[in-house]
DNA sequence: AATATAGTTGAACAGTTGTTCAACTATTGA
DNA sequence: TCAATAGTTGAACAACTGTTCAACTATATT
């Protein structure tokens, strides 16, 4: 990465140094887009919002985004690993909840925002 | 769609009902899912939180972000689209300022989470 | 034991996306 | 008027991602 390639006038030298200094590390950045990513895909976003409501099967995910299992359960795998979504097995099927009721803030600020957006 | 692919027991088709009912209409689901990819680039990401602490021009961008300016401005072209970002021209310079306050929450809460895991 | 259903897994495929590159415009200052 | 700088644009490319498909495991029912 050549730091050559835009040369900042003296002017706004103090400014980026301002920036850098207040903002949040590359790490919490990366965690961040990491999180955003999740929630950036429409079936797992509805998946998310399903979950919200109740916990629910895999077949009840296939029914309410319709989806397959498969395409279901790789997106499932994914709300797992990530910590957002825990299951338990009852019998033949599994049931999934939301691990992390935090993430629901996140969820509803993002709602009003669009919601004050389509108006 | 098959919506024959998952054969629902009788007994969650209340939950499944219950659960489409109370859920977000499909425009919000996808408006949302929007917001969130624009959120999940870590360049993106980056210039949308280093223009919360201040106005920028896009030299400074590059410098807080070790982009170049084609990388920039391309990626300010689409947080411009998405209407989380306005500018003005100033001599050869465009000052790029955050044009809607409420992401900030958003934002914020995606911080507390990560910050929360990261311990 | 055989059948049906719920869910998992890995490979393959297509669609999307962010950066790079080269050429361009616009503005300032010498 | 010429050179330098800030920024834009579109094409090309590589990397990533979500779904599909086929084959599989696990559990329950008959």
């Amino acid at each position: 990465m050549n730091k050559y390639l835009c040369s900042i006038d003296q002017v706004h030298e103090n400014r980026v140094k301002a920036v850098v200094d207040r903002l949040e590390n590359q790490q919490t950045i990366d965690d961040m887009s990491i999180l955003f990513s999740t929630f950036s895909d429409p079936t797992r976003l509805k998946i998310l919002l399903a979950l919200e409501k109740m916990e629910l099967c895999g077949c009840d995910l296939c029914a309410i985004t319709g989806a397959t299992k498969s395409a279901v359960s790789h997106q499932m795998r994914i709300l797992k690993m990530t910590k957002l979504v825990q299951s338990r097995k009852q019998g033949k099927q599994v049931f999934y909840s939301l691990a992390d009721q935090h993430v629901v803030q996140i969820l509803k600020a993002a709602i009003e925002h669009v919601r004050e957006e389509q108006r």
